[in-house]
DNA sequence: CGGCCTATATTGTCGGACAATCAGACTATC
DNA sequence: GATAGTCTGATTGTCCGACAATATAGGCCG
């Protein structure tokens, strides 16, 4: 279309962290390694400790360093799930995701975690799974049982053995909780079909059934559009994030 | 197990940030409101204009504030598909996600993703996705073809109508790109192969049949797995992100 | 009322400074 | 010999002040 690109003026504090995080993602610099101090990353760019400071800010948000608890030196680091999952759920809020869409991406999402899971579960990871539904049935109130509600799904995401699921699907847990907190409390069978579900989810995952686990993971998640339809909920209504 | 916490001492600049942040998110300040000045901002929080820069650093590569090209205030904006899709993807290459995780993941999203695309696609829509399949079909080589490839993945994605799954398919495609590459170099039918299944899907999409789609989708995708495999790349082989 | 022009405000970057404290070495103690 | 105390230097977090470049706003002109 254009014949000339905007030339655009990167600010150097822009040109160190793109220069940095690509030492980094070609393991130039490896995670674990520790970087160099800011007066001597400063001297070798030839530009001020503010603006190493400013893209040291930028690489730090996006979880590629980091530091050890208590510590100065920064070292570089893999980003870590928490981190870039509460980025991509605060993006989805705020370009107004309705639940619809959330639904949707689990009803894809969720069940081939819950067949990869029972393909690849270890003892323990079906062991946090069944804590996690007695728990659920044990809850008395939606406030104690969205977030087990929740930690279900990602414990079945966890005993997957694939870390782009997980991913995929921390973010859908973070916009499900508020609005499922609102479905719960209108509905009070909501807690005992949830419980007979993962029940069902639970017990397919144990038996390393991948079809049974997928399937009844699908009709659970098809269970949470009908609450919210018997809740009163707009399939419409836009998610937003706890507080 | 630890009788105490790691009490952390939050830095200044980090305070600031998360105080704009949760103005944002709270929408108290809402997309295309400008940020006050910078000297208004430190004067606001009793700190210095040094450390308002670098929590703005953190909210600028958040996505969360930007500005408008060439301009110099800061515009509170919603984060753009682009920026958190990179982070995403660059987070996984950095962890090592091997190609089996990725596609997996693909067979979960891009069926899901083609089946709502049939329900809803808009004409537009599907002429871009036409003209996708006829230029993968009428590219010459591995170079051309591979881009054209994962913008049909987008295409589709994109026709959902469904942001989630635009969100949660575009790092995918990101991390699909450079081993496809290998891939296709390698099989001279791979083409030939991908172009008819983009031929059923696209048909399948412009006749609104939604269980083909999702159907041909998958056979697609499983076609991958196949590609590789006889390409002789392991599946556990770990995906990069291209340069 | 639209377009140009100047004055002002704001950003990007710099230099220097200082307190707090972390890291490592060194020493004293049991 | 392992642990606890002490010292010293390096490094970070934060501040102050400054200045060039330029975007923005207000006013002037046609």
């Amino acid at each position: 279309m254009n014949l000339f690109e905007p030339l655009n003026h990167e600010p150097a504090y822009r040109k160190v962290a793109t220069a940095i995080e690509r030492k980094i993602v070609e393991r130039t610099l490896r995670a674990g390694d520790a970087l160099p101090a800011e007066t001597a990353l400063a001297e070798q760019f030839g530009v001020n400790r503010s603006t190493v400071r400013e893209a040291l800010r930028e690489l730090e948000t996006h979880g590629l360093v980091g530091r050890q608890a208590g510590g100065k030196k920064l070292y570089v680091t893999r980003p870590k799930r928490e981190r870039v999952s509460s980025g991509v759920s605060r993006a989805l809020a705020m370009n107004g995701v309705t639940f619809l869409e959330l639904w949707e991406s689990m009803m894809a999402i969720e069940p081939a975690a819950a067949s990869h899971a029972a393909e690849r579960r270890t003892p323990e990871e079906l062991d946090a799974i069944d804590r996690l539904v007695a728990s659920v049935a044990a809850s008395r109130d939606g406030r104690t049982a969205v977030p087990l509600v929740v930690d279900f799904f990602s414990a079945v995401a966890h005993a997957s053995h694939n870390q782009v699921l997980v991913i995929a699907q921390d973010p859908l847990n973070r916009l499900l909780a508020p609005t499922l907190s609102r479905m719960i409390d209108k509905l009070p069978q909501a807690r005992a079909r949830i419980t007979n579900a993962q029940r069902h989810i639970a017990g397919a995952i144990r038996e390393r059934n991948a079809g049974d686990a997928a399937e009844w993971m699908a009709k659970h998640i098809r269970d949470f559009k009908r609450g919210y339809e018997l809740a009163g909920i707009e399939l419409e209504y836009r998610v937003t994030l706890g507080n």
